[in-house]
DNA sequence: TATGAATGAGTGTTCATTCAT
DNA sequence: TATGAATGAACACTCATTCAT
C-alpha cells in the first residue's frame, strides 16, 4: 500500500481545515483594512469568512493570533519580493537603484494586501503592545538592517540600527498616502517616498 | 440695577467653565499618552478630571469632541512656537536652518504636550477617519504648506503641497521614535529626523 | 445651615445605588438558589434585579464580587444570629444544648436567605478555587473555633481546629438535607443533624 | 459458513467499542478530578482520551450518560470492596467496627478512583438536578440502608431511611476533607470521619 | 468507527452616552 | 452645573453538540 494513500485521508481533513484558515485569514485582511485592527472584531471577520464565531476560534485561539498568522503571511510574501530584488551584488548600486529595490517590492505587497498596512503602519497604541504590529515591524526592520549593512559595510552597527529604523518608519509614515492616492497620483507619491528615503540615506 | 452686577456672577460661572473644559482636556491628554486614543475611555478622562461623566458630556458632546479641544489647544501651541521661529525673513535661510526652525518646535510642543503624539501620529484607523487626527495633520499640513510657499516660492502649488504631505507625514512616522528614546539617544533621533527631511527637500 | 443638610443629597444618591446593590445581592441570592453559583449567569441576576447588566457591572466589578458581597451580608446575618445565642456563659452548657446554639442559628439564617446554601455548601470545585465560598467557610470555620476553644479550653489547638472542620463540613452536607424537606419533615431532619453533630462532639 | 466466523469480527469491533469507552471513562474521571464535573469539558475529555468529540460522542450521547456510566464503574468497584467487608454476619459487630467496614472500603475506592468525589460529593447543583450524582449517592444510600436494615432489624424503615441519608452526607462532607488531607494528616482525618458517623449512630 | 470542522446561542464584561435628581 | 446611576448594544471568547466525510 502507498504510504501516500494511508496519509492522505488525514491530509485531505487538514486541507479542509487549511483553506479555511487563509480563508479567515483573507476576512481579517478585508476587516482590517475597512476598520483597522483595533475595530475589527472577530465576529465580523467570522461572518466575513462565512463561518461562526466558534470556527475561527477553532483555528486561532484569539484575534492576536490570527493577526500573527496573516502578519506571518505578509512576511513571506515579502520575503518573496525582496529575494527577487536582493538575490544580485548590492554593493554597486546607486542609492537611486537601492531604493528602488526597497521600496518596489514593498509597494506591490502593499497593493496586493490591503490589510497589510492596517497591521504594519498603525501606531495608535503605547507603542509596547499591539505584538503582529511589532512582529511586522521588527521583521521589516530586520531585513533593512541587513540590506543597509551589505550596502554600507563600513557603517557602524548603531547607526545602521538607526538608519534602518529611521527608513522603516518614514515607510510606514508615508505608505498611507501612496494607498490613498487615486490612478494618478500614485506614482508621483511613489515618487516622493523614494526621493525621501534616498535624500535620507545621501545626506549628510 | 446695573446690568455688570447681573453678569458678573454669570462670567464666574464662565470662568468655573473653562477652567472645567481645560481641566477635562489635562485629563483626556494624560490618558490619551497613557492608553492611546482609541482605548482611553470617557470614564477614565472624568475620573482622571476628578469629574462624573455627566459633566465631562455637560461640556463635550462626546469623545470627539473633547479630543477635538484638546487638539485645538495643541495647534495654539504649535502656532506660537512657531510664530517665534518664523517671525523673520525665510527665504533665505538654509535647508538646514529651516529644517531646524520647523521641527525644533514641533518636538518641543511634543515634550511639553504628551497627548499630542497620541491625537497626531496614530494610523490605526481607516484613514478617511478620526478627525481629530484629521484636524490635526490638517493645521499642520497647512502651516507646512505656508513655510514651503514662503521658502520656494516658485514651486509649483501641487509640488507644495505634496511636498509639505510628505514632510509632515514623514515626521509623524519619525515622532514616536523621537518621544520614545532615552535621554542620550533622543538629540541623536532628532538629527536624523531633521536629517530624513532635509535630505527629503533637498533631494532631487 | 446644618451640615446634615449638606450630606444629605450626596446621601441620597448613594442611598439609590446602596438600594441597587441590595437589589443585586437579592436577585443573585434568588438566582444561586434556583441554579447555583456555577450556572448563574450575570445578565440573569441584572434581569431578575430589573436592571441592564451595565448596572450591575457599576456597582460590582464581576460576579465573584457581587456574590463576595453577598457572602458578607450572610456572614453578618450569622454574626448577629450566632451573638445572641453565645452571649453568655458557655463552658457550663451541656453538650446537646450547644449543638442547639451552634445549629438554630445557622439554619435560621439558611431559611431565611435561600442564597445562603448555593455558596456555603458547594463543592463542584477543585477544592482550591471559589473564594465567595471559601470566605463564607472559612468564617464560619472561625466562629465553629472560637466556640470549640471557648467550650473546650483544655483540647489542642491542632484538634479543635480538625474539631471545628469536621463540625463545619458536616453542617454543609447536612444542610440540603434539612432546606429539602417538606414542613412535616424539617424538624425531624433538624434533630438528626444535631443528633449527629452532638455524637460527633461526645463521641471517643 | 459457520455463523462464528462472522460473528468474530463483530466481536472484535465490540471489544474495541468497549476499550474506547473506558478509555473515555477514564479520561473523564482525570478531568472531572482535576477541574471538577461542571468545569469539565466534553472536548478536554475527548482530548484527553486522545479521540475526538465526535467519538465520544458515539458512545455517549451526552456528558451526563459519559459521567452516568463513569458513576455505574464507580458503584460496582464499591459493591466489590463492600462485598468482601459485608460478607459474614454483621448484627453483632461493634458500631466501631461496623464503621470500619462502611468507612475504609468507601475511602479505598476514593483513594483509587480520584473522580469519585467530583460526582459524588458535589453540591453545586439545585439538589434536584444533576442525575449522576444522585445517582451515584442513591445507590450508596441504598446500600447504607442494606447495611443498617441488618445491623439494627428493630428500626422503622423510615428511621434507617432517615440514618443512611443522614451518614451519606455526612460522609459526602466530609470526604474531601479526608482526600484534601496529605499522607500525615489524613489516618487522622479518617478517624474523625468514623467517629463523626459512629457518634451518629450511637447517639441518642 | 472515527475524524475534526462547524455550529450558534450564550458567557462575563465594557463603554460611550443618557437620565433623573 | 454636577452627580452618579442607568443603559444596552457590542465584544472576545466558550462549549455541548452535530455534520460531512
Amino acid at each position: 500500500m502507498d504510504p501516500a494513500d494511508a496519509a492522505r485521508p488525514q491530509r485531505k481533513r487538514q486541507a479542509r481545515g487549511e483553506r479555511r484558515m487563509r480563508e479567515l485569514q483573507d476576512a481579517a485582511a478585508e476587516v482590517f483594512a475597512e476598520v483597522g485592527y483595533g475595530a475589527a472584531t472577530t465576529n465580523a471577520i467570522a461572518a466575513r469568512a462565512g463561518v461562526s464565531p466558534g470556527t475561527l476560534y477553532q483555528f486561532y485561539g484569539n484575534k492576536e493570533a490570527l493577526a500573527a498568522a496573516l502578519a506571518d503571511r505578509y512576511l513571506a510574501a515579502l520575503k518573496e519580493a525582496h529575494g527577487k530584488a536582493f538575490d544580485t551584488d548590492i554593493a554597486h548600486l546607486s542609492t537611486a537603484a537601492l531604493v528602488d529595490r526597497i521600496v518596489d517590492p514593498m509597494i506591490e505587497v502593499n497593493l496586493v494586501n490591503p490589510g497589510f498596512k492596517a497591521l504594519f503602519a498603525r501606531a495608535d497604541m503605547p507603542t509596547h503592545l499591539a505584538s503582529p504590529t511589532r512582529q511586522l515591524q521588527a521583521a521589516v526592520l530586520g531585513r533593512a538592517e541587513e540590506v543597509l549593512r551589505a550596502y554600507a559595510p563600513r557603517l557602524h552597527a548603531d547607526t545602521v540600527r538607526r538608519r534602518a529604523k529611521v527608513m522603516v518608519r518614514t515607510f510606514a509614515g508615508l505608505l498611507p498616502l501612496v494607498l490613498d492616492a487615486d490612478e494618478q497620483e500614485r506614482p508621483k507619491m511613489i515618487a516622493e517616498v523614494k526621493r525621501a528615503i534616498r535624500g535620507y540615506l545621501d545626506g549628510q
